[in-house]
DNA sequence: TTTCCCGATATTGTTAACAAAACGGATCTC
DNA sequence: GAGATCCGTTTTGTTAACAATATCGGGAAA
C-alpha cells in the first residue's frame, strides 16, 4: 500500500495529510525511528511541503512524531521505559476517566458497553485468535468509557493525545498467557461498577486493570537496563 | 510594550515565536480570545508567516490556541466547565505525579521544596500580597513536585502542556477568603508525606489539594445559569 | 589503517507570491 | 424598515523558490 488516498476534497490539505500520515503510522506503512523527508512524503502526497510540517506539527502534539530542530522529523520510537510511563500516565487518567464514567456515562451507553463485553467474550471463548482482537477490544473498551466521561478535556487527551499511540503499540501491550480472559473479567467488573454508579470503585478497578497490565508487560519484557528501542523489527532503513 | 525582542539568533525562527507568543499570552498582552491575524503578528514579529503558523499550531498543542480551519486563530477562552475539566484532570494527573514523586525524587530535592514553603509561609505570614504571591508559589511547588516524579510524560504533560494553561487562569484559581493560608498548610502535609516516601498518602493529599482548590472554585463563581443546586458528578449536555 | 578535515549533496528553515475562502458593507427588493 | 444579495477587501491556505544547516563520503596526514 503505497500511498493514501487524500479524499475529502472540501476539507483543508493539511488536515487531509494529518490523517493520511497518522494512518500510515498506526497501520506500520511507516515504522517506529523512520526518519520522514519532507520532499520525498510531500511528493507521495501530492502536495507540497507547507500543509506537510503543518501536519508533522500536530503529529508532534500527539507524540506520534519527534522533531528535533534542524535535523528534521522520524516516527516515534518509544522504549521499555517510556512504554511503562505512558501505563502509568493511563493509569491515573482512565481512573478519573472510570470515576466521571460512572457519574455521567448515559444508560443507553452502558448497556452498549455491556454488548461490546458479550462480543468480546465470544470471541475469547472460541479462541481463534483471541489475543489480537482482544487487543483492539481492550482499547475499543477504554475508549467508549473515556468518551463516556463527558469530560471534554479527559476525552481529548485520551482519545485524541493517547489513543493513536497505544494503537501503534498495541502489539506489545501485553496479550500473552492468559491474559485476555484476565482482562476481560477485569472488564466485566469495571462495567459492574459503572453499572452501580459506583465511581469510586469504578476507577479502583480501571486503575488496577492498567497496572496489572503494565506488570505484564515488565514480566514479558524484563530486560533490565536495555535501551529497549531497538529489537525485532528497527532500523532506518536508508 | 510592543514587540518582544526574539533573542537567540541560534535556534530556529520558529521557535523564537513560539516563546515569544506564548509568553505575550500568557502575560496577558495578548487576552483570551482576542483573535490572531496572521500578518498583523507576523510583522509584529518581524518574520513572515511561515514560522508564525509554525508556533501556532505548537500553541494549539498547549491548548493556549484554538483553530478553526479557514477562520483562523483565537487565544484560547476557557469557560467555567472548562476550567472544572482542567482541575478534574491536574487531580489524576498531580495524584500520580506526586506518588511517583515520593518514590523517586532525590533528598536535595526534597529540601529545596521545603525552602520552597518556608519562603512561601514568610509571604503568607508578612499578608503583603499574599493571595498574589501564593498564586505563583502554588504553580511553583506544583511544578517542582511534578519536575521531581522522573516520569518525563508525566513531566511534560504538566510542565508543559497544562502549566501555561495555569498560568493564564491563575487569577481565577480561587485564591480568597484564606484560602491561601489552607493550601499552604496542605502544601506542608504534602511535603511531609514526600519526605516520609509514603506515596500512597502522597497522592491522596495530593489529590484532596487540588479537589480543594476545584470546590473553592466551584463556589466562588458559582454558576450563573444553573437551575438548582450545583452537582459535582452530573453534568448537563452542552 | 585510522583519524581528521573538507567539500559536494541533500534536507530543513524561511520567504514572498498566488489562490481560495470568509468577512463587511452597500445596494436592492419586498 | 428588514432582510437578502452582490462585490470589493481582508484573511487564510498553498505553492515554489531561496537560504542556511546538517549529512555523507573522499582524501590527506599521522
Amino acid at each position: 500500500m503505497a500511498t493514501n488516498p487524500l479524499s475529502e476534497p472540501s476539507v483543508t490539505l493539511s488536515e487531509q495529510v494529518f490523517e493520511a500520515l497518522q494512518s500510515a503510522i498506526v497501520t506500520g506503512d511507516l515504522k517506529p525511528g523512520d526518519k520522514i523527508r519532507e520532499p520525498e512524503l510531500a511528493k507521495r502526497f501530492g502536495t507540497s511541503r507547507g500543509p506537510l510540517r503543518d501536519a508533522l506539527r500536530r503529529l508532534e502534539a500527539r507524540h506520534l512524531v519527534t522533531n528535533t530542530p534542524n535535523a528534521g522529523a522520524r516516527v516515534v520510537s518509544l522504549s521499555r521505559t517510556q512504554l511503562i510511563e505512558l501505563y502509568q500516565v493511563r493509569e491515573a487518567l482512565e481512573g478519573m476517566t472510570c470515576r466521571l464514567a460512572a457519574a455521567n456515562m448515559r444508560d443507553s451507553e452502558i448497556e452498549e458497553l455491556a454488548e461490546l463485553l458479550d462480543r468480546h467474550e465470544a470471541v475469547v471463548r472460541r479462541k481463534a485468535g483471541a489475543e489480537y482482537f482482544q487487543q483492539e477490544g481492550d482499547l475499543d473498551f477504554h475508549f467508549r468509557v473515556a468518551m463516556g466521561c463527558k469530560n471534554d478535556l479527559l476525552r481529548s487527551a485520551l482519545c485524541e493525545d493517547h489513543y493513536h499511540l497505544m494503537r501503534l503499540y498495541r502489539h506489545k501491550f501485553s496479550n500473552r498467557s492468559g491474559r485476555p480472559r484476565r482482562a476481560l473479567a477485569e472488564h466485566r467488573m469495571i462495567l459492574e461498577a459503572i453499572r452501580d454508579r459506583d465511581g469510586e470503585l469504578a476507577e479502583l478497578l480501571m486503575r488496577r486493570h492498567i497496572r496489572n497490565a503494565r506488570k505484564t508487560f515488565e514480566k514479558v519484557f524484563s530486560d533490565p537496563d536495555a535501551p529497549g528501542d531497538n529489537d525485532d523489527t528497527e532500523k532506518a532503513g536508508r
